[in-house]
DNA sequence: ATATAAGTTGGGAGCGCTCCCAGAAAATAG
DNA sequence: CTATTTTCTGGGAGCGCTCCCAACTTATAT
């Protein structure tokens, strides 16, 4: 931490300072600290004494000049919190996924958040300005992402991407989930407990993942070959208030279930289906995604595809880091498993405990 | 951002690149950047031109080695995420409050947050050991907090608090709301809605925050001169399964209104009531603290006290960078509004509207 | 016209580190 | 005991910037 010298304040020891205590020279001080070879045990010992004992810490600043690397990586979060967060857990378990990993191999992790008003350009460009960061985690897409990535790209910079990229390349290397089959095998099980008339509340569709989810569900139902309705298929933006008008607006079609590709956008759902006392599961099936601590709690209790969120980003930090210190060079494309966690809004609970019973 | 040179790559340019561009000396384009005066128009415009048209961006490790100010600053998030973030909208908000006035300001963010199973004299170590930050606001209190901060006040690191210090000391500035005498009015309220067994679940009791409103709480009680009883006071730690045990332990001594200081154990409560057939606000009224936007759908919806977290955050950060320019040296300590939010939770709704329809 | 002041501009020094090379010391071989 | 290799150590150079001072240019006063 930069101390804030008053002027009387006695500078910053640095490394010539630990040289002259330990007798020794800067060179060897740098050795030490640095953990090279070629420095005697006796020597290492001696030095190490002193960089203890008055709590030396090597001036970053004046390293990274040399280096060309800060030991900080960046995490970009378009959109801005307010809109993302509501309620959520998403980002927060994810950034504590990223922290617990720059904790352990030693990095600092400088924040992007989107302001509230600010335009996409501006937010990238103060990105790339800074060059305060050896790469890159980048935590969410919209549509404006695509040219900063390809900037990045350009740059040679290392960056790892929290979901699938919005490009089609395989020079991208990602962590995410396979939000496509996730979402076939949730409408699959909708399918299997007889649901007929299945529609879906989609994740934001300038995302991936949103995009990802709504394919999903349409290959389950062209598996099975039940048609897909455009009018069944209903933007939720992963938020709540839109996933309560979406399903006001679905149950004019009569749908017997909805798959929601966000558990934000199903609360929102089961408020519009409460408060027109529309039975869930009984007249409505619902299936949401993610697996919100929340929605454990909901009446009734919410069926859900649980991602690991936080997995996510300590993975996708691994992976930078491992770029950024060139151990790996090679673009990986990581998927993580995803897990339905069956509740009572799909119906399988009422339909499987009598049975159970009898 | 630091581009990750692969041999071939051209060297990034530096002052005296441009300098030989724009046929003046690296001098002036330092003071053309740093917009210092003692520069003509013509000279100005010219190396302006250069700088932009090739994108010049002045190295910030080279600058941080010489001004010794890194533009940076730090916020402290104790304790994990995954604790305090659980379904929450405080840290996210209060980030995003944060990055507001960063961005603004030309800052970049350092994030901090205690891993999971880190012990709190490391995770503080690290932040000290780290120096790319001007300053820090440090965000969530601990008991463990104190001689991080105590540090820091000898170092003369420029930091502020989003919330009152755990220190008796006036030589700490800090952004936060009136928790004491938000919490006396609620409870005012609740008194002059007629209740008389009023219990409280305190927020976490290592918080100042949690530890006001809790000295507020019994400050009403003896305004109106009711009496303070042990056994109607339990720690709900800002979090709601212990709000929802809190709730299940008060009820064997029949309060029947309940100030709870956070929304997030207001929802733990509710849940208990729920479970238990208790009618809120008939038997039992509530008002939470913060005003999360779910407690508006609550069954009943509830009665909080809503803090403007973002402003806190804004407020902080702007407090701080004025320190750390030395603009204000003064210490300060700014107590924002905050505002009874009445729902239906109270049982002011439900005596008020019979009322206004005769 | 010259003396003086004010506005510009350029280059040296130095921030604190790492990297490289040369030289000293120690270890091994002949 | 000397020649050679290996291990260890010290100091110069330089990363790219800001700060300072000196020098030059131009404006103003005399």
């Amino acid at each position: 931490m930069s101390v804030d010298g008053n002027g009387s304040n006695p500078r910053t020891l640095n490394l010539e300072d630990i040289a002259e205590k330990a007798g020794v020279s800067r060179s060897t001080v740098s050795r030490v600290i640095n953990n090279e070879p070629h420095v005697s045990k006796k020597t290492r010992d001696k030095v190490m004494a002193v960089i203890q004992q008055v709590g030396f810490v090597p001036n970053p600043a004046a390293r990274m000049l040399v280096t060309q690397r800060t030991r900080t990586i960046g995490v970009v979060i378009s959109q801005s919190f307010g809109a993302i967060f509501e309620d959520s857990f998403y980002f927060p378990t994810l950034l504590q996924g990223i922290a617990d990993v720059t904790h352990v191999q030693d990095y600092a992790m400088l924040l992007w958040v989107q302001e509230s008003s600010e335009d996409a350009e501006r937010f990238y460009s103060r990105i790339l300005q800074n060059r305060l960061m050896d790469g890159l985690v980048i935590a969410s897409t919209t549509d404006k992402t695509i040219p900063f990535i390809q900037r990045l790209v350009e740059l040679q910079t290392p960056f790892v991407m929290v979901e699938r990229p919005p490009l089609h390349t395989d020079r991208i290397s990602y962590v995410g989930v396979d939000n496509y089959q996730a979402a076939r095998d949730a409408v699959a099980h909708l399918i299997s407990l007889g649901r007929r008339r299945i529609a879906t509340i989609t994740g934001s569709l300038v995302n991936m993942d949103g995009q990802d989810r709504l394919a999903g569900y349409r290959a389950a139902l062209h598996d099975f070959g039940m048609p897909i309705q455009n009018e069944m298929i209903v933007d939720g933006y992963f938020r709540r208030t839109p996933g309560y008008i979406a399903m006001k607006q679905l149950l004019q079609y009569q749908p017997d279930a909805v798959f929601i590709g966000s558990d934000q956008s199903a609360l929102g759902a089961l408020d519009a289906l409460n408060e027109l006392g529309v039975r869930v599961p009984d007249d409505i099936a619902l299936i949401g995604f993610d697996d919100l601590p929340s929605v454990r709690r909901t009446t009734p209790p919410l069926t859900t595809v649980r991602q690991p969120i936080g997995d996510k980003g300590a993975q996708a930090t691994t992976l930078l880091i491992d770029m950024i210190e060139e151990r790996s060079t090679s673009v990986r494309q990581i998927l993580l498993p995803t897990q339905l966690v069956i509740r009572s809004s799909c119906g399988a609970m009422l339909r499987s405990r009598p049975e159970a019973a009898s």
